[in-house]
DNA sequence: CTTTTGACGGGGG
DNA sequence: TCCCCCGCCAAAA
């Protein structure tokens, strides 16, 4: 195996590929679930580097308002959107609609 | 080695 | 309600 950089990244990815389908989550959500709560800014940085694993949908994961914060890392347009859009999920003006039907909590729903 | 940034969150004015 | 500031911690330059 390659040696992961950090472990935050490493540990950001997983949670971030347990986000079922037509969910998301948000970033103070999974920094919680880390146990870093309040850090949430690294869970975003963390994902900056997740842009080159496929594996990892961190268009999933949005700001406590469920809002694309990072859509400009996904592509070159709107593919974060797209993405969403495609798993059920309205997306309006960059911002997830019924956000709290959609969101998905790792800190309650993993065991 | 030090300094700055960073896809956030919450509080205060 | 809108705007500004602080804090948390790690990685990148």
């Amino acid at each position: 195996m390659k040696k992961e950089k950090g472990q935050f990244f490493n540990d950001v990815y997983e949670v971030t590929k347990l986000i079922p389908f037509g969910r998301v989550t948000s970033y103070g959500a999974i920094a919680n679930y880390l146990g870093a709560k309040g850090n949430a800014r690294m869970v975003g940085w963390a994902l900056n580097g997740a842009g080159k694993y496929p594996e990892v949908p961190a268009h999933r994961v949005v700001n406590s308002q469920g809002i694309l914060s990072g859509r400009h890392y996904f592509g070159p347009g709107d593919e974060m959107k797209e993405q969403l859009e495609a798993e059920g999920l309205m997306v309006k003006d960059d911002k997830i609609i019924d956000f709290k039907k959609h969101f998905w909590d790792p800190s309650t729903e993993l065991p």
